[in-house]
DNA sequence: TTAATAGTGTCTGTGAGACAGTATTGG
DNA sequence: CCAATACTGTCTCACAGACACTATTAA
């Protein structure tokens, strides 16, 4: 029996239980987000975070975990696996104020996902489901100039992402590791601290802090090198030291 | 009409929405956190964090909001106002893994409070509604010898809430005077710190970085004493300045 | 050689840790 | 005076910021 053709009644009103799932990339030294543009309403035409209802089940079996629902919801709206490509997966923040969603009352539990992509260009994704479109915007052009509407607190659910990272990023050293390639460059580690800080880090500064990284055995150093189009001296490959980097 | 005689319907199964509140004080140098014994099934007779279900309506008016529902359960637990001594209140984590309430499906918004004892003593608990007994419980000893019996994953949820003082403690200056007495002595502070640390911090160290703030503008000094057994010097007493400390 | 990118060395300031010293009270 | 508590000064080391320098490649 479908258990979707059932209805389900309690003692007390409940809540929908909703996931969202902030993925970001680094790509052309920017931090770019991927949202969906809504094709029901409410907020319909509006672009938003990918999302949806964490699908629970009333009998013994109490239905998927909350990370595994936003992973669901995103692989539905984008075709996007964000397993696949071993990506770093934290809780956020859940949003529950009243009138947050005009439908009902919504809880919804954000997640933060980081996208290591392996040769520099963004994953292909494309709507599906409740979604018209999906796309990779700026980050920082998406929260600062506004231009974008976005559905429901969606604004605050990115500012409080981008806060996360750039609270994170330099205390725990293998966290820039997840939004570069593998193996990386010390150069396009430093470009990703760029992109989340929004500020230029000193080359030679950062380079000091990653020697010590490499001391203390987070990174280390591997084979391969980059061709790059302007020529000059190759550099260096690492990759994150397995079981090595705390926290992260 | 009382909407808690009528039953709810929905379309999808849902979730039930709990928040639970880890409510945290120094006292005798000692993190302590407020526990109920629970007077109800699962879990009948063990110390629980408290906490309970989220009052949500199906109409216009959504209900109360996450914080709202924390601090009410806790009153109605504990005869406990986290409100009234302005207590600082933050959100933690949410836990929703599928098994962790024999019940059903229960997703948990849990809350960090963070308590000003104004004289040393603790504020008077006792219990009320599911709660058959309201104590205050060492922090350090709930968690590292593990004598008590905690309810649902609430052990994971007080390791998660001493995590995260201790991640922020050194890092936002005014968090430590949340659990000061106010007004406080430079060694009342430090005392909160080696509580939340459970090492001794050295006087002198502290001292320098406490005139830093000082010269920030973050506490200033002001009026009163401290009345000690033993005799000796009186020590200056200090207040954080509102609006002077970032994050909090 | 030049241009371009990669990587190192040096100076300076700040703040933490360790620890010795001074100040102000009661008895 | 002494004991007890409160507070200050100094030395060292680690690390961040600024910036000058050397190294290795392609054309």
């Amino acid at each position: 029996m479908d258990p979707y053709l059932q209805r389900h009644t309690y003692r007390y009103p409940r809540p929908s239980l909703a996931v969202d799932m902030v993925v970001l990339c680094v790509h052309e030294a920017r931090l770019e987000v991927l949202l969906v543009k809504r094709g029901e309403p409410p907020f319909e035409g509006a672009w938003a975070i990918p999302g949806g209802f964490v699908h629970v089940a009333d009998g013994r079996d109490q239905g998927e975990s909350l990370e595994a629902a936003a992973v669901r919801e995103l692989q539905e709206e984008t075709h996007f696996d964000v397993r696949a490509g071993g990506a770093y997966l934290e809780q956020l923040y859940t949003f529950g104020e009243p009138g947050r969603d005009p439908r009902g009352r919504v809880i919804s539990v954000a997640y933060l996902a980081l996208l290591r992509l392996p040769t520099g260009a963004r994953p292909r994704v494309r709507g599906g489901d409740d979604a018209a479109e999906a796309m990779w915007f700026s980050l920082d052009e998406v929260l600062d100039q506004k231009r974008l509407v976005l559905a429901f607190d969606h604004a605050e659910i990115l500012a409080m992402a981008r806060e996360r990272l750039r609270g994170k990023i330099d205390w725990v050293p293998g966290l820039a590791a997840h939004l570069a390639p593998e193996p990386f460059t010390q150069n396009e580690l430093r470009v990703v601290h760029e992109a989340i800080k929004g500020a230029p880090q000193d080359r030679s500064n950062f380079a000091k802090r990653f020697r010590r990284y490499l001391d203390e055995g987070l990174f280390e150093a591997c084979e391969g090198t980059r061709v790059l189009p302007g020529a000059g001296r190759p550099p260096k490959m690492y990759r994150v030291v397995p079981d090595a980097t705390p926290g992260s």
